[in-house]
DNA sequence: TGTACATCAGTGAACGCGCGTTCACTGATGTAC
DNA sequence: TGTACATCAGTGAACGCGCGTTCACTGATGTAC
């Protein structure tokens, strides 16, 4: 690999930069110019390779749901027992959005990436496809005769809402918690709404 | 009133502005420049009122809150049972996400807004305090001997984490239904994690 | 009833900045012969 | 083994844009006397 003109892999060195760039300023700070600064590169090569500043953050959000499909997975394959599993998922959503909050927010923010791109929908849909999963392997009577989708949607909803809210830092505003003692209690406190 | 210079109420003509900016071109469109001419007022206007941009912004979500914390207040005294008026609570938190969703947006959204502004800690601990005290009438049986905080946690959670993955466009991709019959089944579903 | 004056809301010109996009280009690489 | 050529990655200058902020100003309003 030369030193200079070619860079090798730079596409990845770009989407290197776009994770730095939110961790340091946050969402509103990622431009084009700005990772190619920090790849040491010219700023016109990020538009060479990604076309324009959404295609940049879609691949950015893509590459973040890999990574997290394969958490849900192994989170999934982690526990024998159904309820564990489930219990393994949703602390290992919450722990994504926490140690990997770059990605979280752009995957989850619509106007942070182009919802329309096929390989995002692809890579998107497998996420949701290993709750889904847990869920179906669930008996009628684990589920208390609840329609299996609408199981899903409400433990997604719960830890999404957790996640979003502790980011935002709404939740630090109402309790001295450590995040993953709250997320213990209320695990527990979920009552039936 | 006269038709030029003095404005008479200009300070919540451009709240107004910047609610419709959101609507049509999203919370990332917000601009002093643009609020003001929508308000048909200098560009330099807004900064005389507001000091700055997250000034600005930062009345906006004031504003919103104070328009939630009554939409709450009013959901909660609409029924007699607790577990009704925790519905009613979670119902309308959805609605007003969906309904006013330029406030919900700067409400959340940590970038979004000055959250050590005094007035706007003063107003959003104010809403939460509603919720609060629905689940402290509570008795230990109805909470499954749940910490009354965790259940207002997961409460919180569970709604807000269906009005943000709805907002996002998220769950569209996942189910063609209506956004009420979901939360009906939703809520219905909301099975032991 | 009239005048002087303080106050405050809003103006408009000017500044410098970072951005996305375009485009003709150049340097490196690999392949065909 | 050497040469010609196509391909592709990355360059750098240029463009126009909208923005936030500043500042000396002006027009309207109300109050004191």
């Amino acid at each position: 690999m030369s030193d200079n003109y070619h860079h090798g892999d730079l596409q990845n060195a770009l989407l290197h930069a776009v994770g730095e760039i939110i961790e340091e300023k946050g969402v509103g700070a990622v431009s084009l110019r700005e990772a190619a600064r920090r790849a040491g590169v010219s700023h016109s090569a990020p538009a060479h390779h990604f076309g324009d500043k959404i295609g940049m953050l879609t691949a950015f959000a893509r590459k973040g749901f890999e990574e997290f499909g394969q958490r849900m997975q192994a989170a999934a394959d982690s526990a024998d027992e159904v309820d564990a599993k489930f219990r393994a998922i949703g602390v290992e959503y919450i722990r994504f959005a926490v140690e990997r909050r770059p990605y979280f927010e752009v995957m989850f923010r619509s106007e942070m990436h182009d919802s329309a791109d096929p390989d995002f929908k692809c890579v998107s849909k497998d996420s949701f496809g290993v709750l889904m999963s847990v869920v179906e392997s669930m008996s009628a009577e684990e589920l208390n005769g609840a329609d299996p989708m609408h199981a899903a949607m409400s433990a997604w909803a719960l830890v999404h809402g957790l996640a979003t809210l502790w980011l935002d830092g709404t939740l630090s505003q109402f309790t001295d918690e450590d995040l993953f003692t709250l997320v213990q209690g209320v695990f527990e406190a979920d009552i039936k709404v």
